[in-house]
DNA sequence: CATGAATGAGCCTTCATTCAT
DNA sequence: TATGAATGAAGGCTCATTCAT
C-alpha cells in the first residue's frame, strides 16, 4: 500500500499530491496531534478532503503512513550516523541529536501515544519501529560498553524520554522551539553519560 | 467563585462535591488531557453533568480550578522543601522528585498548554504561578551559585523540561509510569549537575 | 435494552420520547427505508438528533428497534387471530389482511432487506421472527390440511410474497395505497386457494 | 441523444460502450436501485466513471436510457406475444411471464419509484411507457372479455402488482429469485382468473 | 476518447451546554 | 439541589460531478 511497498503504481500527479499530504499532514500533527480537523490535514497539504479521503480511505491509515514514512527516514539516518562514528558514545550523541529535528523528534513525541496504541496490530509498523530500535539499541549498548554511557537505563526508555521532550510546545515560536529541544537533549545527554 | 477568594460560601455538600470534582477531574485530566468529555468527567467525579455546570458555568472555568488546586499545592510543597533543606541543590533535586507525583508531574504535564494559552488572562493564576516559578526560581539560583547546578538553562525552562517528562503516558500502567518518570528525572538530575 | 427485556428503567419523559421515536421512525422507515436520514427521522418524531442518538446509539439499533416492536405487535395479532377463527383458511386471511396494514404490511416491505441481512446477529430478533413465523406456518398448515390452501408454496414464502406486495409506493397517496394494498392481497388470497 | 432519436452518430467503439453500459447499470440498478454509486455502475459496466459521464450526462440521463431500453424490450415482447397468442388469457399469461425474466421484471421493480417520479417529465419515456401499457391493456381488456380474468382489477394495477412481486430480493442467490419470482407470478396468475 | 484524480456538498455521529424533572 | 434528558453545532466520511492526464 505504501509507495515503497508495491500497490498498483499511482499517476505522476496522484503521487506527488501523496507526498505532499504526507509531509502536510505531518506537519500539521506535529503541532496538533493525530487529532487534528482532516479539513485542515487536507488544507496544509493544498488540497480538498475529498483528496485526501481517496489517498488515504480513513485517519488511522493516513496518520499510520506518516508515522512508516517518519520510520524510514530516522532508520536511514542512523544507519548513516553509526556508519560515521567510530564511537558508540559519539554516534549516539548523534541519533539523539537527530531526534531534535523537529520532522523527526516533534512528530515521534505527537504521535507516541498512537503508536503506542496501534504499533502491535501493524507488521509494517511492527518492523521498522523494531529496525530503528535495534540500530538505537546496538548504539546504546556500544556507548555503554565503552564505558561511556549510565547503565541503568535501556534504548527503549531512551527512546521514549527523547519523545517526550521533542514535543513540540505549540505556545512558543518555531525557533524557541527548536532552541529549547536543543538545550533539553544537551540535558539529555549529560545525564545519560557514564 | 473559588472558594479562597471569597465566593459566598456553600453549603457543606455542596463543598463537597467541588472538592470531589477537581479532584476527579484532575485524575481524569491527567490521562485524557483537558479536553476530556464532560460527561466523563462528571462520572470520574461520581456527579451528574449537571452538577459539574452548577459547580463550574464551562469547562474552562473547571479546568482553571483544578489547576489553581494543582499550583497551591506545588507552592505549599516548595515552601516546605526550601524550608527543610539547607542546600540549594538538595533543595532542588527535592523539588523535582516532588514534580513526579502525579498529582503535580502528570497533571502540570497534561495542562501545559492550556496554562500556556490561558495563563495571561487569569490574574489569580498567574499570580499563584508567580509564586510557584518565584520559588522554584530561588531555589535554581542557589544551586547554581553553589556551583551545583549548570548555569546554561533557567528555572523556567527547567520547569518545562519537567513538565514534558512527567507526561502521563496511558499506554503504560500506572506502576510503569511512575517508574519511568522517577529514572527519567533521575537522569534529567544528573544532566543538570554543575 | 428493550423496554420489556430490561434495561435501566428511564424517567417518564424518555420513555415518552422512546416511543415516539419508534412510532416516528417507523412512519418514515416505511415511506423511505431503513436508509432515511437520521435527522428526517428525528424530525419526524419531534426531537433532534441529539435526542435520537441518546435513546439508539446508532442507526442499526434504532432500525433494530422499530423491527423488534413491528414483530410483537405482529406476534399479538397473530395470537388474537388463531385464536378467533375455527378454520385454518379464515384465520389465515385475517392474518394476511392483518398484514396489510400499513404499521405491519408497509413496515415489513420496507425492512425486508435490513432484515435478511441482520436478523441472524440478534437474537432477540431471531427469535420474534422465529414466534411470528411459527404461528403463521401452523395457521398455513392447518388451510392446507383442510383442503382450503394450495401445497406448492410454504409459509416463509407466502410471507415473503407478502412482504413484497404491501411496500409503500410512495408516489399514491395514502389512500390509494390502502386501497390497492388491499386489492393485491385479495388477488394473492384467491391465488392461495387450494 | 438516445441512439434511435437522432443525436450524431457515435463512433463504432464509443457505442459499443453505450451499450455495454446501459447493459451493466440495468444490472447493477436491478441489485442496488437507481441509486447506486455512480462508481460502481461504471465498474459492472467495465469503463471507468469519465467515461460513464461522457456518454451520460448525469445519473438521470443514465437512469433514463436504462429504463427506455427496458420499455423497448417489453414492447417487443408484447407484440410477439399477444400475436402468437389467439386467446387472451394466454397472452396475459405469457406477458406476465415474460415481466418474470430478471431483465424486465427486477429492473421495473426496481424503477419503479423511480419512474412514478420522472415519467411525466419525459414524452419519449411518456409515450413509451403508453404504448407498452396499451399493449398490456389490451390483453387484459380481451381476457376480461373472454370471461377468464376478473374484473375488478385493471392493467395498471396488475403491472403495478407484478413490478412488486417482482423485486430482485438480494438476499437470496439469483437462482432462489428467478424459482420465488415464477411462484408468486403463478399464485397472482391464478388469483387473476375470473 | 478513456481514465481516474480532485472537489465539495451532504449525511452520520459526538459532545458541550442548557433545561426539565 | 442533583440528575440526566434535549439540543444543535462541529467534525468525520462518502459520493456525485468536474477536470487534468
Amino acid at each position: 500500500m505504501t509507495s515503497t511497498t508495491g500497490g498498483p503504481r499511482l499517476r505522476a500527479d496522484a503521487e506527488r499530491n501523496r507526498q505532499r499530504i504526507i509531509a502536510g499532514a505531518g506537519e500539521l500533527i506535529r503541532e496538533r496531534g493525530p487529532d487534528a480537523p482532516m479539513e485542515e490535514l487536507a488544507q496544509r497539504s493544498g488540497v480538498g478532503v475529498g483528496t485526501l479521503y481517496r489517498r488515504f480511505p480513513d485517519r488511522h491509515r493516513l496518520v499510520r503512513e506518516v508515522a512508516v514514512d517518519m520510520f524510514r527516514r530516522a532508520v536511514d539516518a542512523a544507519t548513516t550516523a553509526v556508519a560515521a562514528q567510530p564511537q558508540g558514545w559519539s554516534a549516539l550523541v548523534c541519533l539523539i541529536r537527530f531526534c531534535g529535528e523537529p520532522e523527526i523528534g516533534a512528530l515521534s513525541g505527537a504521535l507516541r501515544g498512537w503508536l503506542a496504541e496501534h504499533r502491535d496490530d501493524d507488521a509494517e509498523l511492527r518492523g521498522l519501529t523494531a529496525t530503528w530500535l535495534g540500530h538505537f539499541e546496538s548504539v546504546v549498548h556500544k556507548a555503554q560498553s565503552e564505558g561511556a554511557m549510565r547503565t541503568d537505563i535501556d534504548g527503549v526508555e531512551v527512546l521514549r524520554l527523547i519523545s517526550l521532550v521533542t514535543c513540540r510546545m505549540p505556545e512558543l515560536p518555531a525557533k524557541a522551539n527548536r532552541e529549547a529541544t536543543a538545550r533539553y537533549l544537551d540535558v539529555i545527554i549529560d545525564g545519560l553519560r557514564g
